[in-house]
DNA sequence: TGGCGGCGGGCCGTATACAATCGATGACGA
DNA sequence: TCGTCATCGATTGTATACGGCCCGCCGCCA
C-alpha cells in the first residue's frame, strides 16, 4: 500500500500526469507502457515489492497517471511470466512461488544454462568477457555497499547476459524469465543476508569461458546453481492461520 | 477473411451470442475467453490461419460474439508467444517467422528436448507410454486420411506430452511454446506434402524410452529434430512483387 | 457472549464511446 | 502520363461507464 506511493513520486505527480496526455509529453504512449512495465518488473525482482503484496489496478493507474486499461495489459503480461498472480475476482498480487515451483525452476536452469556454456565459450569475444566481469565487479561492490536490491538485479543480469551471448534468442528469453522467477524464489525462501550467487563464482566462470574450458564451465555452472538451490531455507514462514487443518487433521 | 466466418459458426451465431451475454449462456466468461484463445491458437497451429493473415479485432470480436476488449487481451497473449505479430498501429497478423528464428527455435528444441529424455525415461509409466503410442497411431491415421491439420496438431501434441512427462512444468511450457512456433515455421518453410515428423519415428522413440535406453533416446531425438530442420526449404515463397529489385539489381 | 445472516463498499470484468493515426484513393498540376 | 498532395475511410489505442461478485462490517438472535 505504501509502496505504490513511492513509485508515483519517482515519475510524476498524478495530477500533472493526467493532464499531460493531451499536451506534448515525454514518451509517446507505447514507450510509456513499456517503461511502466519495466518499473514494476524491477520493483518485483529487486524485492521492493514483496511476494504476496497486492497490486490494485486503480492504485497503479493513479500512481503512473494512466488509465486502468494500460495497467491491466501490463499486469497480464507480468502474470504470463509468473511474476504476478491474477486471481479471478481478487485482482493481482506478487506471486508467491511454491517449493515445487522453486525446484522446477532451478532444475530447468541447470539443464539449460549448463548446456549453453559451450555455445557461449565459442562465441565469447573479449569485449563480452570484459562486460561480464564488470557486472561481477559491480555486483560485489553493491553487495559491500549494502545495496541489496541492486546486487540482486546485477546478479540476475549476469546470468541473462550470459544466455544472450549464446546467440539463441528463444533460449535467452527463457533464461531471463527463469532468472526473474529465481529472484522471487529467493525473496521467499532465501536466507536473509546472503543472496543466492557467491559473487566470486561469476568471475571464475568468465575465466573458464575465456579459456575455452567448456566441460569445466558446465560443471562449474552446475555447482553454482546447486549451491544457490541448497541455500534455500525450506521452512516456510507461517502467513496467518495456515495449518489449522494440518495440525488438527 | 473467410476463415473467421467458420470459426463463428462453430460456436454460435453472432447476433445470438451478442444478446446471449445478458442471459444465461454456456461459459461463464472467463472460460469463454480461454476457449476463444484455444480456438485461435489451434487455427494458427493447424495452418488454417496462414502466416501473414491479418487478424482484425473487430472481425474477431463479432465472430465470437464478444467485445474487442476480450479479443485484445487474447491477441496480446498470442503475441507474447510469438504466434501473432502486433504492429503498433496496424493491428495483429499471424507471425511469419524468419529463417534465423527458425534456426534458433530448432536449436533450442534440440538442446532442451534431448536433455529431457533421461528424465522422461525414468518417470515413464506404462500408461503414459500407451497414451504416447496412441498419439503416434492417430497421427499416422490422420495423415493417411489426408487430414493434414489434425496430423500437425497430433505431432505437436506428442512432443508436448513427452515434455510434460518430465515432470518439470517450466520446461514443459517452454517446449509447448517451441512446438507451436515450429508449426508456424513448417507452414512457411515446410515442403508441402510431408509435414515435419516422420510418424514412425515417434513410435520408435517410445520403444527406446520404455526400454530405458537414455543415451539412444537422446541421439534419436537429436536425429529426429535435425531431420525436420533439414527438410525445410529455405527458398522463400514470393509474397508479392518481392524480387523485382533482386532480378534487375 | 458468540455465532450467523443481511448489507454496503470496494474492486474487478466487460462493453462502449471517443480520439488519433495511418493508408488509400482521387484530383490537380507539371 | 507521371508525380504529388489533400482528403476520406478504416482501424487501432485509450479512457470512461456500468454491472457483478466478493469481502468485511454490523445488527440480530440464541
Amino acid at each position: 500500500m505504501a509502496k505504490s506511493a513511492n513509485a508515483a513520486s519517482s515519475t510524476s505527480k498524478p495530477a500533472e500526469a493526467k493532464r499531460g496526455r493531451g499536451a506534448g509529453k515525454a514518451g509517446d504512449g507505447a514507450e510509456r507502457h513499456e517503461a511502466i512495465y519495466q518499473q514494476i518488473r524491477e520493483a518485483i525482482v529487486e524485492h521492493r515489492l514483496k511476494p504476496g503484496a497486492r497490486l490494485r489496478e486503480d492504485a497503479l493507474a493513479e500512481a503512473f497517471g494512466v488509465s486502468r486499461t494500460g495497467i491491466r495489459k501490463i499486469l497480464q503480461r507480468l502474470a504470463l511470466e509468473h511474476l504476478v498472480t491474477l486471481t479471478p475476482r481478487r485482482g493481482a498480487s506478487v506471486s508467491r512461488p511454491t517449493i515445487e515451483e522453486a525446484r522446477d525452476v532451478f532444475a530447468a536452469r541447470q539443464l539449460v544454462e549448463c548446456q549453453l556454456m559451450p555455445w557461449v565459450a565459442r562465441r565469447l569475444k573479449p569485449a563480452d568477457a570484459k562486460a561480464l566481469r564488470q557486472l561481477a565487479v559491480d555486483e560485489r561492490q553493491a553487495l559491500r555497499a549494502g545495496q541489496q536490491s541492486r546486487a540482486i538485479q546485477l546478479s540476475a543480469q549476469f546470468h541473462q547476459r550470459l544466455a544472450e551471448l549464446s546467440g539463441n534468442t528463444p533460449l535467452a528469453e527463457f533464461v531471463a524469465r527463469l532468472c526473474s522467477r529465481s529472484s522471487l524464489i529467493l525473496a521467499v525462501y532465501g536466507a536473509s543476508g546472503h543472496l543466492g550467487c557467491e559473487s566470486h563464482d561469476h568471475d571464475e566462470l568468465v575465466t573458464l569461458l575465456e579459456a575455452g574450458k567448456e566441460e569445466r564451465a558446465i560443471a562449474f555452472m552446475q555447482r553454482h546453481l546447486k549451491a544457490i538451490e541448497a541455500s534455500l531455507s525450506i521452512e516456510e514462514s507461517v502467513d496467518e492461520a495456515p495449518d489449522l487443518n494440518a495440525i488438527f487433521g
